[in-house]
DNA sequence: CCGGATCCTATGCGATACTG
DNA sequence: CAGTATCGCATAGGATCCGG
């Protein structure tokens, strides 16, 4: 008797499906993988991604901190300072997000071709 | 001297970013996935994935083969029958989507802890 | 059976300006 | 500095019906 509930991304109101779409929202990949390499403040962040707005910026990390995959430090100082960073379960999450980001770098190329040859016809 | 261009996520407008977000579409990684297996007809996959509508099942298979990572097969017979695989492109991104649904599978009841907790304060 | 054609809506996302 | 407040849009995604 297995009292362990199983999660499977394939029966579509399992709670795990809709985790891993999330998981695939714009920008939550590149917040955790610019977090990878330690703590970073918001406007920290921001740089390093570029282009990303700061609303948007902070409801990736609102809800990055809600599913518990990215920690927020507020120091209280003038003028204010926030960190954030992975938590165990975020760090646990890199190495197959970077798993994603190395492919697409390396297989970009034939992504890039693929499109202009099928768009050709 | 390296002539090979060099793709970074981290870099906004690099193909590789686009192509990242890209393989998050919502329904992409249950498409790849459901196709591990092998070969499926329209109706097969579909029933598979289910709560996907056609429509949506199409335009994401279009991507999907546009990107070269899936092969549209059509056999000429009535009724016509239509089978979807992946390519080696497609295969070689297998592990990396398996990773992410293996997460989200494994760690899926720490998220909605995670969540309730948060959503408590 | 496959999936195109339509229509529609929810909302993710962006731009800008402003505040504790 | 670290956001929030508005506003607005583009578009991904959904519901339905129809056609080859």
């Amino acid at each position: 008797m297995d009292s362990t509930p199983t999660f499977n991304v394939l029966v579509p109101d399992c709670p795990s499906r809709e985790i891993m779409q999330r998981l695939g929202d714009k920008w939550t990949p590149l917040v955790m993988l610019t977090l990878a390499s330690g703590p970073l403040r918001f406007s920290e962040l921001r740089q390093h991604i570029g282009s990303v707005t700061p609303k948007v910026l902070t409801s990736t990390l609102r809800t990055l901190e809600r599913d518990g995959l990215v920690d927020r430090q507020v120091t209280a100082q003038v003028p204010i300072r926030v960190d954030y960073e992975l938590t165990n379960l975020g760090l646990s999450l890199l190495e197959p997000m970077d798993a994603i980001r190395i492919w697409s770098e390396k297989h970009a190329a034939k992504v890039m071709a693929a499109r202009e040859l099928f768009d050709e016809n």
